[in-house]
DNA sequence: ACATTAAATGTAAGCGCTTACATTTATAAC
DNA sequence: GTTATAAATGTAAGCGCTTACATTTAATGT
């Protein structure tokens, strides 16, 4: 791999010179431009990006952590994320981190020591501290899906609270009052949130929450099916399921179809998130409306804003829920 | 941030013994590797890989190039890749080539620039020949899903005609003679790979292909939507619909519906790809398992192996695609 | 006690770039 | 034709590490 030393050799100029014509900085003739554009393409040089960031202190590449890099959450995010980046020429790097403590740190550390110019961190595992803590560190970074009070203008959330009264409120307006719900992980604030806002709206329809009536899942689909099969075996009668997600939602409407309930007649089903597939399965689940790929080109915008300092449409960092109505849930007669 | 120099005066020692301690390497006493990992804790000191890096030629990162960041297809690989280099503490750098070639061929440019010691390509725009010119430098790749003579070895894929093969057979089987097919962009090597499988098994039968029962879809959903109205309006009477991919199938389920067609009853359908949404979709698709995590996994390992010279357990590069029957293909009655 | 050898540590030259600063060359003003 | 000024180019230090080689220190044998 040839170097900007032998560029500079062909073309008869100073490493300097070469440097300036590559980031098409400072004044150069267009004669010698033209020398070293020709000396460049006849050695095939590419600039090794390692050394412009050590000599930099700028690697032009953002960081990129999220729980899973699989599923239908993180991918439409990952998605609009990069996009954002590729339009501006940044790069990013990636790294999973499980929603464990541990792996979540070291994959930070690797991000910044890895010289990102920014980061971009979808955490669950990881305390506040730690991160207020890495706020005053000199790599900038953005939240997504998460709220700390004192980091509040980089957390890009959405409002849960309202899409679990959003999903209940909706629930009940059909008629129903014999609601059960399948919660996600409630150390996740997001799953506290969802089931604030269920309550919530229940509360308004002067019922009370009971708490036979909830199971504590994952937000992965196998606890969607234990979720139901531990409901339908213990709790009180209900007419209405509400999961804190479309995961957890399609396990629990597939063991509700091995019970032989049909769906949605016997049993009326919502989800939360509005996954791709949950149009596509039977019934087609209504759900609220997660707007995760959007939510993921704001991050980068952040970053491309507060860190590149480019100019982007206004930063928003509360994002809304929507209801989707489909025909997993229907009315109860009066 | 801390560097190897304050380190280094801190412990009283030089900067040699502190990158030794570093890289457990040489013979360091432990009196002064203690006083080494004391100083180092006390100034937070963080190695700069970037630095690691230039002065090593060794970037302990790998390069990942797919088409799209999202999709049930994506997400799997990435994961079972990530999965694997993590476990040995490598990085994955990330890129996307969206199926095309001038984007493929910048994103091979920037993971080689950025030092990456291996890469692992899913790249279909790109031409063999750039390959074969790549594969003579000297940063090692493996390929997924696509197969050039020349670099045989280093090709992970699954054998696509006899995906192809094994569904018109078993469709066949099922008694049905009139088969429409959405074909993948024929310019793909796996789209032709299928098609040709399939027809192999028509003729087996002693069946023509028939040209009219042929629609070129893109692999995206809504080719199989467009497909199917197509193949409806134009095409002769056809009872099973093969798709190339589970996505188009499901595209295709989709409007036959509209069409107020019944499913299974009235058209047979398969898939291809065995995504995991398939299940829940309803009918549940039949479909073409293709184990393309363990594939990622697989091309991990290659990279372990070859670029980094690890012990892996042995390399695999031909994969075998396997029958999924669920309920959306029906026997015609004798 | 002294040579011989091995272990521990230090020295300094890069890795391939960027960039502040110095120097040369061209342009303009008189 | 001089200067003054701006534009173009060159020089060299340094980014934070690794590593070949040189040097010092400790361990061993006689």
């Amino acid at each position: 791999m040839a170097t900007i030393y032998e560029v500079s050799k062909l073309a008869g100029v100073s490493l300097a010179t070469v440097s300036r014509v590559m980031n098409n900085n400072a004044n150069v003739s267009d004669a010698t431009r033209e020398k070293v554009t020709r000396a460049m393409t006849e050695l095939g040089y590419r600039p090794n990006s390692i050394a412009q960031s050590l000599a930099s202190n700028c690697s032009n590449s953002v960081g990129l952590l999220v729980s899973e890099l699989q599923g239908p959450f993180y991918g439409p995010m990952m998605s609009g994320i990069e996009t954002a980046f590729r339009k501006q020429s940044k790069h990013v790097i990636i790294a999973a981190g499980h929603s464990d403590e541990e792996r979540e740190q070291q994959a930070i550390e690797f991000l910044i020591s890895r010289n990102c110019d920014g980061l971009i961190l979808h955490v669950e595992a990881i305390s506040d501290d730690y991160l207020i803590e890495l706020s005053k560190g000199k790599t900038p970074f953005v939240l997504i899906n998460r709220y700390i009070e004192e980091l509040s203008s980089r957390c890009i959330i959405l409002d849960n609270v309202k899409g679990g009264y959003l999903a209940a409120k909706y629930v009940l307006e059909q008629g129903h009052t014999d609601i059960a719900y399948i919660s996600g992980p409630l150390w996740k604030k997001d799953a506290q949130d969802r089931l604030a806002g269920h309550k919530q709206a229940l509360a308004e329809y002067n019922l009370n929450f009971n708490e036979q009536l909830l199971y504590q899942g994952d937000f992965m689909e196998d606890s969607g099916a234990t979720g139901f099969q531990h409901l339908h075996n213990n709790a009180p009668q209900f007419t209405a399921l509400i999961c804190a997600n479309d995961e957890m939602a399609t396990g629990a409407m597939a063991t509700a179809r091995e019970y032989k309930i049909k769906l949605p007649e016997q049993l009326s089903i919502m989800g939360y998130d509005n996954v791709f597939f949950t149009r596509h399965i039977s019934p087609p689940l209504s759900t609220i409306n997660y707007p995760i790929s959007a939510m993921g080109r704001m991050a980068a915008d952040w970053v491309l804003s507060n860190v590149y300092h480019k100019n982007t449409s206004p930063l928003q960092t509360l994002f809304e829920p929507e209801l989707i109505i489909r025909q997993s849930v229907l009315a109860i007669p009066q």
